[in-house]
DNA sequence: CTTCATGCAAAACATTTGCAAAAAG
DNA sequence: CTTTTTGCAAATGTTTTGCATGAAG
């Protein structure tokens, strides 16, 4: 995918077939984790290990790609949606899912524009919506 | 302290040296993770292990006495206090503070209330001011 | 007494590192 | 060619487990 490749050479990184791979299985799979990626990974490209998934993800981090999430199972999981929005988040079974509403963290935002906040510089909001995936889904 | 003690019990744990020195230990720090808690207690109560420590905070979460907190470090955080509030999260050192506003949350809540959502049961909200501490702190 | 909790050491996970070999531009 | 990147194996960091001993109620 030509689109692809230009993405991360814009990016300052070199279009390998692992970055490319790796871009994709995320986009495939929204949000996820290291082991996530290899396991969806692992026909298509058995020779993918750990330490370049993580190297991999930690230059897509770092050059805007991706974002990381947050948890509360100590694992890392990765965003390949870096514009601002709010999640649900399955405690559970640690997944997530966007909640695709514009609103919400505008709302947020501008709450937060009109309180005197000095201590702290805040560069992002995240919103979690913590609870369980209902039956039907 | 008389009050914990009871705290403790009504939760359906007993009231351990162990329990009582790590809920104090939490008190203190506010939000933690467990070599926070073992540092701070290595004085006070050195022969305290780290499987004692995930044990008992795991018993408080579970008995309500205390939450976890999401990190982007793969660490486990806990907070001390219960009652639904939103925080700001230095990312880069891994730290939290309380934003102490009633509102804030409130906000998010009724927002939702007016929304139709029905492929997910969410529970609490959890709001994360993610940034930096300002210099003067 | 009975049940639950602690402490220890080992195991299990998750992530990072160092470095030689390979590939991108 | 030069600079990054990959893949490997080993190291590090974090959390969990099993089990014998000890303490709480």
């Amino acid at each position: 995918m030509l689109l692809l490749r230009e993405k991360i050479k814009e990016a300052g990184l070199k279009a390998t077939p692992q970055r490319l791979a790796i871009y994709e299985s995320m986009r495939k799979l929204g949000h996820a984790s290291v082991d996530m990626v290899i396991e969806d990974l692992k026909n298509s490209f058995p020779t993918l290990t750990v330490a370049t998934i993580y190297n991999v993800l930690e230059s897509f981090v770092n050059t805007g790609l991706l974002t990381r999430r947050f948890s509360s199972n100590n694992k890392m999981y990765f965003d390949v949606n870096v514009y601002e929005h709010a999640h649900f988040y399955d405690q559970e079974e640690n997944s997530y899912m966007d909640f695709h509403d514009q609103e919400l963290v505008r709302l947020v935002m501008d709450y937060l524009s009109t309180k005197q906040i000095e201590k702290f510089d805040v560069k992002t909001v995240d919103i979690q919506l913590v609870g369980k995936k209902t039956d039907n889904q």
